[in-house]
DNA sequence: GACGAATGCGAGTGGTGACTCGCGTTTGCC
DNA sequence: GGCAAACGCGAGTCACCACTCGCATTCGTC
């Protein structure tokens, strides 16, 4: 009835093991030692390349244990199956971009006049893209695991409710669904701009980065700029308060 | 070395024939009534709605002979492989793609003020990313055969190369690179606030449509001086040529 | 209505890729 | 150094999926 690749049936092994925890469910805590955290390592690593490269479906196991320069039997010996390779990179990938999100939406920046604010903001979002380019493939991937899209779509909304906390000290008294919507179009803006800038190299990339920046501070100047009526902004292009 | 998906070797029959022109290869040009037409039909619409819902190659072919109502054995009635429904398909919506595209930046419309080219050139394009679904995953998929992949980067850089005339039209004296990278930012942006619409419904896409034209024309309209400036169409927003 | 070709079917078949197994090697610990 | 457990291997297993085959049905044409 349903071939959209979901989760089987509940976590059969823990693959990168937190501490236990004593008052936890006895799951076989599996004692690693530091050479196996480190095969862990590399094997996410190479799946990420690897996923970055063909997408979650036409990865191979073999393709990433080959990447990885280890056998398939090992790899096995860390993941209980394809999934679980792309659920902790996920997680790790998410957890990651918490603490860039984190750092880049600080409620200190939305002091800062706006073209310094969009060099606060954007440039550690940039570089965070930049380093985990498995990033953008496994959100964005419409073969992805169910478990992980729904880990994204909890951070994705995570990441709009933040914007829409930072817009809203811009502008007080804006209707709550057009900030929602101002909100969701940035954010669209940036993945559009982070798109051009990873497909370019060099001095084109940096083009590209201050053409997004310049995207973006037209977008939103004229929002900021006074107390835009209400009705002004979204209705159409140009109708607005004397 | 290579594991990304490749066409294997050749074209091995055509699937949806044109008339065989006498004086060619005699390549077995394969009669088909009326009925066989209207199942490839069927059978390309159902192939646009798997791979929209799973990419390539996540999609089974038995999965895509379901959704069109027929068994296994007639898909390959009218398609010798699985690749061939791809590149069929992409090949239609490429085509169609063009036709949209040259409707949409036609001429004319570059004279019209800004508001109503946005109207003018949006409207008609975001239809047809709307009727046509299947475009955008085939586009973006990292998992898609290179044949497609080859084809639609011609196209794409086609309607770079369109934009730059109309922008240059508008920008007599704009330097080349410059010129490339606004229409590139602009086509970027133009896909971005397609998602948005995409993923949302009634009154909120309508709103989303407006505000894909209004970050556009925020874009655009300080780089056109004052050309086409209708009743103080560029004073609101940002500094404007006195 | 009869004949050949096109269409339609769905149970196979072969190959690929996720995953296992048995056994050898290394590590941590006493 | 000796023991147990973790690590490492790669040939092998199994399920799934692209694709085929033999045969039944429908269509176009005379």
């Amino acid at each position: 009835m349903d071939n959209a690749p979901e989760e089987p049936a509940a976590t059969p092994d823990r693959p990168a093991g937190e501490d236990p925890a004593p008052g936890e469910q006895p799951t076989k805590p599996r004692r690693r030692q530091a050479r196996g955290e480190r095969r862990i390592e590399q094997l996410l690593e190479a799946a990420g390349v690897v996923f970055s490269h063909t997408g979650y479906t036409a990865a191979s196991t073999n393709a990433i244990a080959r990447e990885a320069g280890v056998s398939p039997g090992t790899l096995y010996q860390f993941f209980p199956n394809k999934e679980a390779i792309a659920v902790e990179l996920g997680d790790r990938l998410l957890h990651r971009w918490r603490d860039s999100q984190g750092q880049a939406l600080r409620d200190e920046h939305a002091t800062l006049p706006l073209p310094e604010m969009l060099d606060a903001v954007l440039d550690p979002l940039i570089s965070f893209n930049f380093e985990n380019p498995a990033f953008g493939v496994l959100m964005h991937g419409p073969d992805t695991p169910g478990r992980i899209t729904r880990e994204i779509e909890s951070v994705h909304t995570a990441v709009l409710h933040r914007i829409e906390e930072l817009m809203s000290g811009y502008l007080p008294d804006a209707p709550e669904a057009e900030v929602a919507r101002t909100a969701n179009m940035t954010l669209a803006l940036f993945k559009a701009g982070l798109d051009l800038i990873q497909t370019h190299e060099g001095a084109e990339r940096e083009a590209y980065i201050q053409e997004l920046k310049t995207a973006m501070f037209r977008y939103l100047d004229p929002l900021i700029g006074d107390r835009a009526a209400p009705a002004g902004s979204s209705r159409d292009h140009l109708e607005s308060t004397p």
